[in-house]
RNA sequence: GGACGGGUGGGUGAGUGGUUAAAGCCAACAGACUGUAAAUCUGUCACGCCUUGCGCGUUACGAAGGUUCGAAUCCUUCCCCGUCCA
């Protein structure tokens, strides 16, 4: 690929790159002497779990490794004590080593189905962080002023809001933009809420002696609320090891305006591919297409089918499924007057509590042996109970 | 250190002694409709007990005590947050 090739191939889904001559400049330097581009992203070691927003960035590391470059992919260890503080983030408590080895474990297994493991760096941050002292810390902080620390959205709004801002937190986007000192980055990749940290690290470069990093952001994923980003705490996610069938559920049900970003930055399909389809395809036909696409990805073509016939099965022909847990009947639910179903949905997983299950029973959302319950007890209870509360099945012997 | 203001259910935000398990809105959940979605309509949205009733009990308005027949509402102490002054 010449280099404006490859220009062109990284700048596709990306939000934005700073600066584009930069990187330009990079790559040509990389192509002269043979040494790869060190491109970097951090991540939280709290949360080892990835979803599809994750994979945005993922996929765009990908792209970089595609072209010979290294990727280092950084867990925060140290900085995830800080918490990033978009929002109302607490300060977590400090993980153990054991947790931090366990995550990191987790990540690669996760990260490899997207990553070139050849071409990819793990390291954590605490590593050159925690042997700082006093005085480098100190050094490191007059490096930066509290006006422009202040610029960072989070940190303005939060003090016209009167939110209180703790001073750990105006070190995060310090020890990230460290990090790029220490690892003599060449680019930093990240989302674009992260703007603000990665330019921090472009003025730390230069402040000792590096040249600044280029910044690469992507876009944030939005949910399948299609409102927030999509976040585990939110709910709104699809994790990269769920079974297949539950992620292609979830796509299906991703509104018709969001499967179209969805289709921007979850494959490899060009803008006018994906125009074409948006012009011509029924919506449903494009929302399977790409539930097949997300499954593939991190499963199987094979998976993929069996996802979509489950679905077209299940959901569509309404159709009882074929994997129902099945699970023994819990003495304490049997009275002289039969079965107390309300107990028993609570015990058996259907509903979170009994009062829960007393008012699904109520809004008439439990259906036995393919019947309408609305009642407390069930009377002469039959040897096996097929039992539905909404998109929960349960075979109960 | 001083002077003020504030902390309510997942989120907002009412409520200043009594039918307040706590309005309204948002989110969420279930049902109807549907293309899977959106939109719309309906219901629900603390926990537990009892053969379930417009039943009983427990817990809940930063924390702990107190005053009262009765407190989210009053008092005391503490914790936390913000504003202004230093």
């Amino acid at each position: 690929m010449t280099i404006d090739q490859q220009l062109t191939y990284l700048r596709k889904g990306m939000a934005e790159i700073i600066r584009e001559e930069d990187l330009k400049e990079r790559l040509v330097q990389s192509a002269k002497t043979g040494r790869p581009l060190r491109v970097k992203a951090g991540f939280d070691p709290t949360a080892p779990d990835l979803h599809l927003g994750h994979t945005v960035l993922l996929r765009k590391m990908k792209h970089f490794q595609d072209l010979g470059h290294t990727v280092i992919f950084l867990i925060g260890d140290m900085t995830g004590r800080i918490g990033d503080p978009t929002g109302r983030n607490v300060t977590r408590p400090p993980l153990d080593q054991a947790a931090i080895d366990r995550n990191a474990e987790t990540y690669k297994h996760q990260v490899f189905k997207i990553l070139d493991p050849e071409k990819t760096e793990i390291r954590f941050n605490s590593h050159w962080l925690a042997p700082l002292k006093w005085e480098d810390v100190i050094r490191l902080t007059s490096k930066y002023t509290v006006a422009r620390i202040l610029e960072r959205d989070d940190f303005a709004k939060r003090l016209k809001d009167g939110v209180a801002i703790s001073m750990h937190e105006l070190m995060y986007p310090l020890a990230q933009g460290y990090d790029s000192v220490a690892l003599e980055a060449d680019v930093e990749m990240g989302g674009t809420d992260q703007k603000f940290n990665l330019l921090v690290g472009r003025e730390l470069q230069r402040d000792y002696g590096q040249q600044p990093q280029i910044v690469a952001t992507v876009p944030i994923l939005e949910g399948l609320d299609g409102v927030n980003k999509m976040s585990k705490s939110l709910g709104n996610y699809i994790g990269i090891t769920e079974p297949p069938e539950v992620m292609f559920r979830k796509v299906m049900q991703v509104s018709d305006d969001l499967m179209w970003r969805y289709y921007e930055l979850l494959t490899d399909k060009s803008m006018e591919e994906i125009a074409a389809m948006r012009a011509s395809m029924h919506p449903m036909e494009a929302k399977i297409a790409l539930g097949r696409s997300v499954v593939a990805d991190f499963h199987s073509a094979g998976d993929a089918d069996r996802a979509a016939e489950v679905f077209n099965s299940v959901v569509r022909r309404g159709e009882i499924p074929q994997d129902i847990p099945s699970v023994p009947l819990p003495e304490e639910v049997c009275g002289d007057g039969g079965i107390r179903v309300d107990k028993l949905l609570a015990r058996i997983g259907l509903a979170p509590s009994v009062s829960e299950a007393v008012r699904r029973i109520k809004a008439r959302a439990v259906e036995i042996n393919g019947q309408k319950h609305t009642e407390i007890w069930l009377k002469d209870p039959p040897a096996e109970l097929l039992i539905q509360v909404g998109k929960l099945w349960r075979k109960v012997v």
